[in-house]
DNA sequence: TAAAAAAGTTAGGTTTGTCTAAAAATTATT
DNA sequence: AATAATTTTTAGACAAACCTAACTTTTTTA
């Protein structure tokens, strides 16, 4: 009843749930790129998740995840997100080091461990990043979430998340002092970059880059 | 520096490890029940891990763990026991259930997760089936343990571990009420067989054969 | 100690997941 | 619309871990 997936059976299909929700539909380039691996590999792989029903695909044009597909991709983002909650909360792991090792345990095959690992968190909503942990059937937390580069001039936020993975962009906010959880508003937006100035309570204006804006989660408060 | 070994290889090595802990020397056949895998398979993989110089093999002669072979092991064991206990401890899992998972769990690589998980657990000398968890340098904690087999008559014991990671037997302590701490001693010994009579407070005597007394380690109280 | 049995190894194949290089399809450009 | 550029797929290989079947070595036993 409840196929089983190879582990990397499961990055691609993590893979691509994450490169659809950015772009509706995922290419072969952008999934090795995503991958590091060959764009032939991405070829192969698909023809199988397809044969398997996991994926949508018509050759040269692009695949999407099947309701079954997604229902997968949510579970191993479960498992990832609790994990780093996991890390965090309960092992005392720094924000930033705790996506590599997730990597390895979101593969962890056992329904029970999870449930378990759940409820002894206290089925925490959203993870250290702030992302949203999928419960056991799927479901995921709106949360008002609104990118900081959105955020209206003067409006109080505090950041909630951020949406890369990216080791130097966490150093960065580190490097910062942003957390989650830090109180911001928006002094100014620069049209000709869209870079924005953000105020943090007691510091000086900080110039913040249209890309960081937009992987930087916020809530008005 | 520090090399990595498949899930493959780690589980071959664990496996050299247990059976030459019984048996001083490994075989192929052993090897190759123990792992449920053929003959030749064990074959090919030992000749890797010579050539890694993580086991001592002479053809037709059998296979001993090298100083570095050892190392890993104990690190390997030393990440399933500390799991088990986390998920007998921490998760609430009963004592049945954990094999399964620390087996997935122990392949798990990173140094700071593990050192972090003994610390969370507060440094276990032992796990849920009272096998001594090795430290982070390989030393493993002696245990006055004894064989039930080999426990004078009339002499108190408590259950300090099980020896065997048989589902079986483990589901018999468990409707014989037996578990880690569980008191008896000895009232008779059946030499036609080998057997022992068991006495546990407030409960009929329960015969015990050669096989099971020899799984279940207790300590004189 | 020679024949039979058992244990171990080699040879050759399979599957999974990867790769490079070449070919085909699609998209963009002039 | 024809050509160039890009994207995607196919073809053919490779390494890791397995397997079965056949062949050696070692051990047992009659």
């Amino acid at each position: 009843m409840e196929p089983n997936f190879s582990i990397s059976e499961e990055n691609y299909i993590k893979s691509v749930y994450h490169l659809q929700q950015q772009e509706g539909t995922v290419s072969t380039n952008a999934l090795a790129q995503h991958l590091k691996t060959a764009p032939a590999s991405i070829t192969d792989m698909l023809k199988k998740l397809h044969a398997k029903r996991i994926v949508h695909y018509k050759p040269y044009k692009g695949f999407t995840l099947s309701k079954e597909g997604i229902r997968v991709a949510l579970n191993v983002i479960r498992k990832h997100r609790l994990w780093e909650f996991f890390l965090v909360d309960t092992l005392r792991f720094s924000w930033e080091e705790v996506h590599e090792v997730a990597e390895q345990l979101e593969h962890i095959n056992s329904i029970k461990l999870i449930d378990k690992l759940d409820a002894f968190l206290n089925y925490p909503r959203f993870d250290p990043h702030g992302d949203p942990i999928p419960d056991s059937n799927g479901k995921i937390s709106a949360g008002n979430h609104l990118k900081l580069s959105k955020l209206p001039v003067n409006k109080p936020a505090v950041v909630i998340s951020v949406a890369s993975q990216s080791a130097e962009l966490l150093e960065f906010l580190k490097n910062c002092n942003i957390k989650i959880g830090t109180r911001m508003e928006i002094k100014k937006r620069l049209g000709f970059d869209n870079s924005v100035e953000i105020k943090i309570k007691n510091r000086p204006l900080i110039n913040v880059s249209e890309q960081l804006a937009n992987a930087v989660n916020v809530k008005p408060v």
